[in-house]
RNA sequence: GGACAGUUACCCAAGUGGCCAACGGGGGCUGACUGUAAAUCAGCUGGCAAGCGCCUUCGGAGGUUCGAAUCCUUCACUGUCCA
């Protein structure tokens, strides 16, 4: 792959929110991708993570997938767990303060998260570092030192401290620390190239540049890639928001919430989820906005290519499968459970007993909305003999085969 | 250390003695429609019995009252400010 197409696509997906930097970025990149083929040394590239939870979701894989892209180009991928900086917690994008964990805690979610990482990244071929091996021996004159080249309007020209300030909201002065701690983390790697959500580029420029500069060192070059937002189509994905897309899911879960997003939300999640070059994304929003591809059969090449990053392609087939028959068609889907009843209980016990409901309060009320269907017949007697080998629909997506005990 | 504000259902938030299982919004669920689980529209959204009804919930614990989420006491927590 020639330079300028490596250039383009390790840039696809950036997000510097200034073109300038965007500018600069691209321009360092390349010089520095031309002297790492004469050297044959590799780039040293890395992302830390703080792990702060560890049920990992498709927007903290869109770094992931970057790296993955600097791997495959046969450079140095370092994986940094934050064990040090998340016992901090990252004031960056939160107007209040994040919860400090445990050593302990927090070492035991570094395992979890790396594993779920290596369903992306190529694990022989990564570095995996834990950032309080070095942060941890820094003294207080250290950090003095490190201090004394930031100014204190620097910080404060942060908008999310420039609003806090403006607020009379606390601002804290360890949060200051976070960048100047992950500055130090980038000098310490001798990173050349360091990946973040575009939360990260105050952290990455004036933490990671700045410091690296003053040890005597080329400041490293920041990707700073755009935030997927969540199945809403609006907000960053979160758990706590309740619009993720978990990695753990199945096959169909991933492909059936995919579906489920806007369609504007289908161009971010092309270039920042799927493995698809810069010229297979730009050929799909071209042929979204040119109406020659239609929005419905553009989602499922994304669901499909969402899909086969995690499972293989025979499975994100099936998954589509199972969805065009279950959801386009409303037909049943092929595995359902299967539960033996007793002679005893009646369509309401079966339906809270095997949660397809949370109570029996909530079980009548979709019976009454018409929501239950036996064999495909809408349920509205709460006595309705069960007959042997039947299927149970509560909703459009519970299914359940009954048998007779 | 002191002053003030707050704590309501999954989340936000109204309610300041009875009409409160508690307005409204978000989310979730169901139905209609469609191009999909999108958008839109409608309904539902504490539990048990489904007949009136009963039980649990408004930070915790006490109290006043025929009756409290609403008043009093006390404790806990959260937030802002002052030095």
């Amino acid at each position: 792959m020639k330079i300028k197409e490596q250039v383009e696509l390790l840039m696809q997906g950036a997000d510097f929110g200034d073109d300038t930097i965007a500018e600069t970025m691209a321009k360092e990149l390349e010089e520095r991708l031309i002297e790492s083929e004469k050297t044959g040394k590799p780039l040293r590239v890395y992302c830390g993570y703080d792990p702060t939870s560890t049920d990992l979701h498709l927007g903290h894989t869109v770094t992931m997938r970057k790296l993955r892209q600097f791997q495959e180009l046969g450079h140095h991928v370092i994986f940094v767990i934050g064990s040090f900086t998340s016992m901090i917690g990252d004031p960056s994008d939160k107007d209040k303060l994040r919860p400090q964990l445990s050593r302990e805690k927090v070492m035991e979610n570094g395992q979890t998260y790396a594993q779920q990482a290596f369903r992306i990244l190529d694990a022989s071929k990564t570095e995996i570092v834990y950032n309080h091996e070095w942060l941890e021996k820094l003294n207080l004159g250290d950090l003095v030192e490190l201090a004394s080249n930031f100014t204190v309007q620097q910080f404060l020209a942060r908008d999310n401290f420039h609003k806090r300030f403006d607020k009379n909201e606390p601002i804290f002065l360890h949060e200051f620390f976070y960048a100047i701690m992950q500055g130090y983390d980038a000098h310490h790697l001798k990173a050349d190239v360091q990946i973040g959500g575009s939360d990260q580029l105050f952290n990455i420029l004036t933490g990671g540049r700045k410091l690296m500069t003053y040890f005597g060192e080329k400041p490293n070059i920041g990707i700073v890639l755009g935030i997927l937002p969540g199945t809403d189509g609006e907000v960053r994905m979160s758990k706590s928001l309740g619009n993720h897309i978990p990695l753990n899911s199945n096959a169909e879960d991933m492909y059936g919430k995919v579906m489920s997003i806007p369609d504007k939300a289908m161009p971010i999640y092309a270039k920042l989820a799927t493995a698809w070059t810069p010229e297979e994304v730009h050929a799909f929003e071209n042929d979204l906005a040119a109406g020659t591809l239609h929005p419905r059969d553009g989602k499922m090449r994304l669901a499909r290519g969402i899909t086969s990053v995690f499972y293989s392609a025979e499975e994100a087939e099936n998954a589509e499968k199972q969805f065009v028959t279950t959801f386009q068609q409303g037909n049943v889907p092929d595995d359902i459970p299967e539960y033996t009843f007793k002679d005893d209980e009646k369509i309401l016990d079966i339906i809270v007993g095997q949660k397809m409901a949370g109570s029996r309060s909530e079980a009548r009320r979709v019976i009454d909305q018409q929501g239950v269907k036996l064999n495909g017949e809408v349920v509205s007697d709460l006595n309705v003999e069960i007959p042997d080998d039947a299927i149970l629909q509560v909703g459009k997506r519970r299914f359940l085969r009954l048998k007779k005990a």
